[in-house]
RNA sequence: CGCGGGGUGGAGCAGUUGGUAGCUCGCCAGGCUCAUAACCUGGAGGUCAUUGGUUCGAGUCCGGUCCCCGCAACCA
């Protein structure tokens, strides 16, 4: 915590390419992510932002089967929807890039040959159902049969649901391929393992007691796997889709998508050095320079991956940094019931971005207030409307609206000049400029749900301080008192475009333009001289609108809509 | 009895090293009227999942039970 950094590598979850984004990707990993992100731009800081489409994998290649297309038909279609509304949503990434890509194969191809090279894998051969039908391995999940303790006929090799029992495929009786629905038989294959067990010690030291400071469930999570002992990974596959073993004799096996992917988070920085290498410099300086500080924001589902195998693979390689801090977050539940691709139950980002246009911020808003930092926590349509209602609208929007719309009324649209300050002109300053270090406090610890309250409470403070000043009363009978009093509602408003950049950078942008002031810097934060006397104001405009009963039934409605197609064919 | 996180007023969350519960929204009342019936002030509302124990005193420590989520067992 207290090194020195000369910059910030800062790596969101790759989305995996088969289905589009939801809220929940978003309020796990891209909304904090990119609040992060631009925060530490704002503050001056060398940031690259790393995005990217994680296309490899079992279901995508099934998925591609089942439609009778190809993989990569498969992983464009949802690619291109999801680098759109994460384009347009605002998630400021430096490059969104795929791990289909050529620079990616080669990347994830050269990494492995490096460690195998070093000899930093195990080769072990083992016997697994393989469907003749289909002609692949079966992934345990991918075998169904009949429990040999309940006698459930639609256990899965891993796990029957009815009873709960873990399985293994060897348990099940009658097994049958989940994919062509034939009798699956014994085959012998060999993959490579990357031995866990011996980056134990050096894991131990590096979490245990080098990173107390990582949130509780990452912290508890690596600490448990530590305890257990960890054991050898397979990190190939027997599949079709994805990255060559570049081994000799290795046809047909391909990466393992969880040692492939967060190459990607490397592929995609070497990508983008490449494309702008005088902006970016050298990609080797984000990954194997110790002054460079990476955090990775994933959700509480791969905290093992980023924490413990992927920085073993790192480690194994030898010549890069481990990250500084791993964020994750829990899960967002919608309307009560978990989000879920399959079931379609799940509020869309490309289809949010459609139904409310404009409203980018709105949404960033309430999934960061509401972001499950530390539990699981639940979206629903009706805290989406009230939180915009009560929230932007009625302190937000409405403070913003209150200094702009007074100042035209009697100042002409220009800010007014200070005279002498009262004792409550001070408080109210000192007030806000204490709200910066708290602010950066909480953004420095990935508290941005408090970091959003600091900054809400900027508002508080300039509507309560209209109240309790009443400038409109004053105008009639002191101009000049009244003068001091919008000067500093104007300062505050100016002071809300600064606080509010990393979280709703739309909104913040009109504070912008309508304060008519563009080159606004977080360090000058707090200070109650933003705007010069007489600087012109542009005429008032409402910073957010407030959201109808019908827009949100609309919503629910088509939420009820996916429910019932779920009931009528399950 | 696999492991981890969580279970605090109607909703969402804080609660540091133990000292009779805080915040935002909602609700009720009052004030104000510049503002998108928005804003400001005050109030009601909680046996801190449950159950034992340690302690002068526990949401905060220890044990049991129940519930939710995640991880694991070659899903990603």
């Amino acid at each position: 915590m207290s090194k020195e950094f000369k910059r910030t590598l800062i790596t969101s979850a790759l989305p995996y390419a088969n289905g589009p984004v939801h809220i929940g990707h978003l309020a796990g990993v891209y909304v904090p992510a990119d609040i992060y992100a631009r925060y530490l731009r704002l503050k001056g800081e060398d940031v690259l932002f790393i995005g990217g489409s994680d296309e490899h994998g079992v279901p995508i290649a099934l998925k591609a089967k089942d439609e009778g297309v190809t993989p990569q038909e498969v992983v464009d279609r949802y690619h291109y929807i999801i680098k759109k509304s994460f384009e347009d949503f605002g998630i400021s990434f430096d490059v969104y890039s795929r791990t289909s890509s050529a620079i990616h194969k080669k990347t994830a191809s050269d990494f492995f040959r490096t460690l195998y090279d070093k000899g930093e894998f195990v080769e072990q051969t083992s016997e697994q159902y393989y469907d003749e039908e289909a002609k692949q391995f079966l992934a345990d999940r991918y075998i169904t049969g009949i429990c040999p303790h309940c006698g459930n006929e639609r256990a899965y090799g891993d796990q029957c649901e009815a009873c709960g029992t873990s399985l293994s495929p060897m348990d099940l009786i009658e097994p049958k391929s989940a994919i062509s629905g034939s009798v699956p038989v014994l085959k012998e294959t060999k993959h490579w393992y990357l031995p866990l067990d011996k980056h134990e010690a050096w894991l131990e030291k590096w979490i245990l007691e080098d990173h107390k400071e990582w949130k509780p469930n990452v912290y508890g999570q690596c600490k448990s796997w530590l305890d257990m002992g960890l054991q050898p990974r397979a990190v190939s596959r027997d599949l079709d889709w994805g990255v060559p073993v570049p081994v000799e004799g290795a046809e047909g096996k391909v990466l393992y998508v969880w040692f492939d992917a967060p190459i990607g988070y490397i592929s995609n920085t070497i990508e983008v050095c490449q494309d702008q290498p005088e902006k970016y410099g050298d990609w080797t300086k984000w990954w194997k320079d110790e002054a460079t500080k990476t955090i990775n924001f994933i959700g509480k589902d791969n905290i093992v991956f980023h924490c413990i195998v992927f920085p073993a693979m790192l480690k194994a390689d030898g010549s890069y940094i481990l990250p500084e801090n791993v964020p994750a977050n829990e899960f967002l539940n919608l309307e009560g019931d978990k989000i879920s691709t399959s079931r379609n139950w799940a509020v869309w980002l490309h289809e949010y971005l459609e139904d409310f246009p404009e409203k980018q911020d709105v949404l960033r808003y309430v999934l960061t207030a509401n972001a499950p930092e530390t539990k699981d926590n639940d979206f629903t349509w009706k805290d989406f409307q009230a939180r915009n209602n009560n929230e932007l609208v009625a302190i937000l929007g409405n403070f913003v609206n209150r200094a702009m719309v007074l100042t035209q009324k009697f100042f002409e649209g220009k800010v007014p000049a200070r005279a002498a300050l009262t004792d409550y002109d001070q408080q109210t300053l000192e007030e806000f400029a204490s709200v910066k270090k708290e602010l950066e406090t909480n953004l420095d610890n990935f508290r941005f749900r408090d970091a959003l309250k600091d900054a809400m409470n900027l508002a508080r403070i300039g509507n309560k301080y209209l109240a309790d000043t009443e400038p409109w009363k004053l105008a009639k009978t002191d101009m000049e008192r009244t003068a001091t009093i919008l000067n500093i509602a104007l300062q505050i408003t100016a002071n809300l475009a600064i606080a509010f950049e990393p979280f709703l950078p739309f909104s913040a942008e009109k504070i912008k333009r309508l304060i008519n002031k563009s080159d606004l810097k977080w360090s000058q934060l707090g200070s109650a001289d933003l705007l010069p006397d007489e600087h012109p104001l542009n005429p008032p405009t409402l910073l957010f609108e407030k959201i109808e009963d019908e827009a949100v039934a609309k919503q629910v409605q088509k939420l009820e809509d996916s429910k019932k197609a779920n009931e009528a064919n399950p």
